[in-house]
DNA sequence: TTGACATGCAATCCTATGGTTGCGTATAGT
DNA sequence: ACTATACGCAACCATAGGATTGCATGTCAA
């Protein structure tokens, strides 16, 4: 696991909300995903940019997905998270 | 609390290797901090850019800081830590 | 098979950010 | 008083990263 990489994935704000979401509904296409975000979180970006994002989360070992079909199903993974934090808080 | 500047500030590897130092060793001087940085870690960047870093690392509420004479106290706190990691871990 | 749809890929742009350099300032010791 | 020291401030530079646009590709339904 790259701490680097969890941490740069955690940095910006559009990726934690797409974590927030993942985290309360599993298993989501990233169409799910993007309709979601642009329609009840009034992000404003394009479908390729949160593409992106989770390309980012995904390296970090934030979202795992899958190609089923014409869809990517996401799913959260909090492994990392718990991983990375202990290293402060005792 | 701003949980953005939180997690940017987490973002660089350089502000986690300070935050390490300053987690172990609490209440040292930032010339303390830039020298153990610099001799222990083989850091190799100059002092202002440590203390820049310090400065996201405070307006982040990570580090506080206190003039003392012509030393610049420093303390951690893991406080903006906790906050921000309860939202997806349960 | 044809067309709508969900996604991937690549080039480009702009800004944020990490880093350096140079200089100024206040404090402490001799 | 003078000098070394610990630090602050500001300008500048280079790169990384977030976003857009345009087009290509594979899949499913009619």
């Amino acid at each position: 696991m790259d701490t680097d990489l969890v941490f740069r994935a955690l940095a910006d704000p559009t990726r934690r909300l797409m974590l927030d979401e993942l985290s309360e509904r599993n298993e989501q296409t990233l169409y799910e995903l993007t309709a979601r975000l642009i329609m009840r979180h009034e992000v404003t970006i394009s479908r390729q940019a949160l593409a992106k994002h989770i390309d980012v989360l995904e390296e970090a070992g934030l979202v795992s997905s899958e190609k089923r079909g014409k869809y990517r199903m996401l799913v959260f993974n909090d492994e990392p998270l718990r991983a990375v934090m202990d290293r402060w808080l005792k």
